[in-house]
DNA sequence: CCTAAAAAGTTACCTAAGTAACTATATACC
DNA sequence: GGTATATAGTTACTTAGGTAACTTTTTAGG
């Protein structure tokens, strides 16, 4: 039972991902560039450094999907005291892109959560919380 | 909270996949390939478009990981009617590798599961499955 | 029987994630 | 103040996943 928990579980993302990013192409997103996109909304402007830690994804990762929203023009980087880091924050092109790809991510989700009661996708959230925090 | 679900599972799965490799470093294979060398051992042999359906993976990124099993000897192809297609199954090296990975990845996730209450784990199953099932 | 459609794999090329090794800047310590 | 160490980011290269387009073989329909 546990084996093939793990196993469905692989499974389910590497699907949601790909669906999901189907759903994107029609703004023009993939689910990487969402990620950051919608931390960078939530906290205004961030480095390198602190996506890495947020989505705990390896740095050449977020340095090359940062590298193409930059491209995009829907971030652009901020002055910064310490020449080292890179301070982005999202420009007005990035925050309408926002706007339209939570529409799209939230019905997609909302979607799939339909019929699931609540108290189930409770003890999923609290599950997978808890092997996170083990894996760390 | 929905948001957040998906978003915690992503990055879950990403880091499980991760430490699974680091631990499965030391017998030579990589999570992509375990999961190709299990199904096999359950079922005996198959073709790739069978190893597909059940992995939930395009064909292509099938093709490359079986060719490398192949060259590893751990898989061989054996005779088949439809010319089209590639059936294939474990070698004795193979299944020597099975025994070992099994033990590798078994010991791996039941680390993770100490300490999570047994209707816990059913309920996310039941979450994840149905999830899934949507997708579809 | 012959031709059109379907199925099995492969090839080429895209994004996503990883490690290792590197540069440049900042910090700590003697 | 000068040197060693730590930190931020990049580059090069690996595996993993995807799509589109292709070849080869099989199946279906006329």
């Amino acid at each position: 039972m546990s084996q093939r928990f793990f196993q469905l579980n692989m499974q389910f993302t590497r699907t949601f991902r790909k669906k999901l990013n189907e759903h994107l192409v029609e703004v023009g997103l993939y689910y990487s560039q969402w990620s950051i996109v919608y931390y960078l909304k939530q906290c205004g402007s961030a480095t390198l450094v602190e996506i890495t830690n947020y989505l705990d994804v390896e740095k050449p990762t977020i340095s090359r999907t940062v590298k193409r929203l930059e491209e995009q023009q829907l971030i652009e980087r901020l002055p910064s005291e310490d020449k080292r880091e890179r301070k982005m924050q999202l420009t007005k092109k990035g925050l309408e892109m926002y706007e339209k790809a939570y529409d799209v991510v939230n019905k997609f989700e909302q979607s799939l959560l339909a019929e699931i009661p609540e108290t189930e996708m409770e003890a999923s959230f609290r599950t997978i919380q808890q092997l996170r925090d083990k894996l760390k």
